[in-house]
DNA sequence: ACTAGACCTGAGCGATAGTTCAAGCTAAGA
DNA sequence: TCTTAGCTTGAACTATCGCTCAGGTCTAGT
């Protein structure tokens, strides 16, 4: 068993691209058959329905922005590794990704109850790299660089939503404003 | 002339509706049909295009916005008036608006250049929003309320990527997020 | 080398997309 | 009242949508 002339993880990553670059609707199946170079026979026997690719699409991205806050966290301390995270999530990846917005937050800001079941992993993949924020933001309390009276959770929260801010600001202005300064600002608040 | 059988600022309401719902991809010519009560022939012959109708839609929703904004800033001081724009346009309309969203970010979030003029009339209409609060900055920091040494531009920036990142996180969490306490910390770095 | 079974192909399904247009209808001017 | 210009209608066009399935292809076990 599992004998499959095609690597899945492969094949997912190349979807994620695709579906990231255009979003859930605009990507056709022709699209991703292209792309993925596999027939609509095959793409429907691993993965059931282009929601179903869709849902491993979101769980790819989200690991592999995992992996990267994890990265940053293993050698830096937890405020700085959190900016570094930002500063790449949003300047660095500037033209460089499918999108300058977050695949996740695009596909909540796209998705309606007609597609309930992706609008609901999004959410929840969201709420995963909250989670990682908040360990990160405690991590920083308890070592003193940040202050210890204000709930991780509520800080944590707070940088989600700023992550969120950036990057669709970002998309918005293409390229013609200055991102790092809103970073800035943004993290000035934290002291 | 103008003889008109339907009143087309009543149809681009309507249209707006509808589109802030759904977002440009997943509202079709025929779901536009029913709710504006209008035969394809008549759509198109007022408005060229889904993408046409779509813009009339996109101005629609800025000057709704405008308006609002104006209201406040009329009978409040220039910084209470931005926070109460913001926290209506975020917490008030939680529910009570086709998406929590708002309707540009989500348009800007969603299309590529597959839709370059209706993305461009979004971004356009953006900064005509930061415009405006620009200028209630800049009168924010001449009566003293502000300080006086920050650029009025990059604050309203900032302010415009506060709103995108409330909404968003706000459409995000469905309801289960503090957004109050969140708008309070998106304020406090202005001081 | 042969068989068995999983994998893959691609033509094509019914549905629906955005759009067009010939014909009907309606209201204002003479 | 009749004309006329323009608005409205809805059937229908082509293209494409997500998806299915019968049949061919490949690989692993004997």
């Amino acid at each position: 068993m599992s004998s499959a002339r095609h690597d899945r993880q492969e094949t997912i990553k190349k979807a994620t691209q695709l579906f990231w670059e255009k979003g859930f609707h605009a990507t056709s199946m022709r699209n991703l058959q292209d792309v993925i170079d596999l027939r609509p026979g095959s793409i429907y026997a691993s993965f059931g329905s282009k929601e179903g690719l869709f849902k491993e699409s979101l769980k790819c991205y989200t690991n592999s922005n995992l992996e990267r806050l994890a990265k940053h966290a293993a050698s830096l301390p937890p405020l700085d590794a959190l900016k570094a995270f930002i500063t790449e999530s949003v300047s660095t990846a500037r033209g460089n990704s499918p999108s300058d917005m977050c695949m996740l937050a695009k596909t909540v800001a796209e998705l309606t109850q007609d597609n309930a079941e992706p609008l609901a992993e999004a959410r929840h993949l969201l709420k995963t790299i909250e989670i990682a924020f908040t360990e990160l933001v405690a991590k920083a309390q308890q070592q003193g660089a940040l202050d210890n009276d204000k709930d991780p959770q509520r800080i944590a929260s707070f940088l989600q939503m700023q992550l969120m801010g950036l990057k669709a600001y970002s998309r918005a202005t293409d390229g013609k404003a200055n991102i790092e300064a809103l970073i800035d600002d943004a993290f000035a608040g934290l002291g």
